[in-house]
DNA sequence: AGGGATAATGATTACGTAAACATCCGTCAA
DNA sequence: TTGACGGATGTTTACGTAATCATTATCCCT
């Protein structure tokens, strides 16, 4: 008993290479051959298919192409967040390498949450994706078995400071901790205090804070008890984390912030306090982000490059996986 | 002649459900049903094809399941930047509002292209996705035409000054650009000036320029002719393009400006200049991100709900699909 | 004890594409 | 004129999952 005719063209399907195929008075194979460029086709059936997949609007169908083995264009991308600007600017990178090589990222957003990483992680595998992007090199132990064994390109970004499952791009954040703790000592600080948020949660600004601490007691400064919110970072609780700090005893002389958007909070509460900047109180941040223009002051940060950082990983999955130091730099602004 | 059992495990393929099953000892169908939560199966064999699944590691094959006729939980995501916070905003909501219900994002950066923009469109349609979410109202007719024709659910954001294809999720631009006129008449405003960017993208920009115009000049006012940089939205060409108008004759006594980044910029002219702001120029942004905090005066913008449209589109992919009106609410600030 | 209902599991096949192989036909050299 | 060759096109099948139908136990009631 002979099969069915595959795909009748019945109600409301999205036409198929049959479909083309039997408008176009060829086989299934031709239209394939045709879609996919193949020479192997002469000029005249070429056109009469091509005439007959635009009447059609026949749009090809990408799962069933790499179910058969083409490969896969997709590329899975987690990040922690997206209110924070500087993974928006990661992400713009990532995007920018991956549709140069013409491939397309899916994405999920973690909250910082290791579980929901591996969870969305699991999702994204279930399509078969060329390649993984995650954030950072701390995960569920699940996670970095299922990855190694996989057969996956996985890039971890952001961070350099410890063992990636595949290949690290990213800057050290101990050095920029050191870095900062190098560049205070050096202003003549030796009290220090640290206002950052999430505490359990983002572990490289950790890292910054306790190379920063390591490097900056050892240069002969005073570390004050770090004050960490568990509210999220933002410019408003930068301002009143410091206001705390301005009216407690024994104010330190200067602030290091986890970012600049702490940071820029604390400048604001210097000025509504009218305490002077830096020689009252210095201040300085992390990140580099574009809006400490529009600050009164300029800023001390350090500056990381975050869209070429995403660049990087996409150009790592599309090409040779090659692990990249990208290195942060300190530019030293008027609150120091 | 028997087929080849499918799938002999050969080199270092993921293992399938044949895969399992033959761990399991039973038939690749039973370990289907199990992966699914199918009731029809026993504790004991659920037991057994769960411990073999977990030892072998399997991952279910979504291509395979969604070819075969599941429910497509990718959805196309076509935003036009992302070096605009705004849409960083807008791609937040949408994920937000996305991964609650177990939808994912496949996401696209058109930088303002409608050809480019019905490419990664045509490119996402392959996947047969779920739904796809456009940025706009304007797109290549080729584009309209195959979104209209195909079985997706199409949600445009941002938007609802025009025919949508399907469904409009976003705020009247004309009208933002009416309430202002009605604002700064109001404050006794009579010579407006306008600041743009990027003349032939940012439709949604001229729409707010048009509506402005016609509503300042219908209340008594008198508006300059508008000056629009050809390049790319920043601080800094806020910044010099204000100092033009600073510099030419005939001052008006307010500029409104495209958006944030500009006005931001703007005030930062006057401050260098000693120009007394609203005094001797009054200035007004759009769109209310949260960066203004950072300025030394509080800049009147017009406040945009950027994360809830991104989770009503989303919203609109998973459920039933309705066109929402948001709208836009002028806060008045320091600099008017 | 027999018969039919019910639960548990298995076999077959389709989804749309593309690799691999088969077939057809015209051309050209011997 | 014949046969080998190669270009153009067609046929078959696999990819992994799941709907559908088929096949076994299992069990209860008369």
């Amino acid at each position: 008993m002979p099969k069915n005719p595959p795909n009748q063209s019945s109600d409301r399907q999205r036409p198929t290479t049959h479909d083309v195929a039997r408008h176009a008075g060829v086989s299934q194979m031709t239209v394939s051959r045709v879609m996919r460029g193949d020479p192997a086709v002469s000029k005249a059936t070429r056109e009469r298919v091509q005439d007959a997949a635009s009447e059609l609007g026949y749009i090809p169908n990408r799962l069933a192409s790499v179910q058969r083995g083409a490969d896969n264009p997709l590329v899975g991308v987690v990040l922690p967040t997206l209110s924070n600007a500087v993974f928006a600017e990661v992400l713009a990178g990532i995007n920018a390498g991956l549709s140069e090589v013409g491939l397309r990222p899916v994405f999920g957003v973690s909250e910082y949450n290791p579980e929901e990483e591996e969870r969305i992680v699991r999702d994204m595998l279930s399509w078969q994706p060329r390649g993984i992007i995650l954030t950072g090199l701390e995960h569920t132990d699940n996670l970095r078995a299922t990855l190694s064994g996989a057969g996956v390109r996985v890039v971890e970004i952001m961070d350099t400071d410890g063992a990636p499952i595949s290949t690290a791009i990213g800057t050290s954040h101990a050095q920029a901790g050191r870095d900062m703790a190098a560049h205070l000592l050096a202003r003549g600080y030796r009290r220090a205090g640290y206002i950052g948020a999430l505490p359990n949660r983002d572990v490289r600004a950790r890292k910054r804070l306790e190379a920063f601490q390591a490097a900056f007691s050892a240069g002969g400064g005073t570390c004050a008890e770090p004050i960490i919110s568990d509210q999220p970072s933002s410019m408003e609780l930068g301002r009143s984390l410091t206001e705390q700090v301005l009216a407690a005893p024994n104010r330190p002389e200067v602030i290091y912030f986890s970012n600049d958007d702490l940071a820029a909070g604390g400048l604001m509460a210097c000025l509504a306090k009218g305490v002077r900047v830096p020689d009252d109180l210095a201040l300085a941040g992390y990140n580099g982000l574009k809006f400490l223009n529009a600050l009164p002051q300029k800023l001390t940060t350090t500056v990381t490059p975050r869209f070429d950082i995403g660049r990087a990983a996409a150009a790592s999955i599309a090409g040779d996986p090659e692990p990249r130091v990208f290195t942060p730099v300190l530019v030293p602004g008027e609150t120091t």
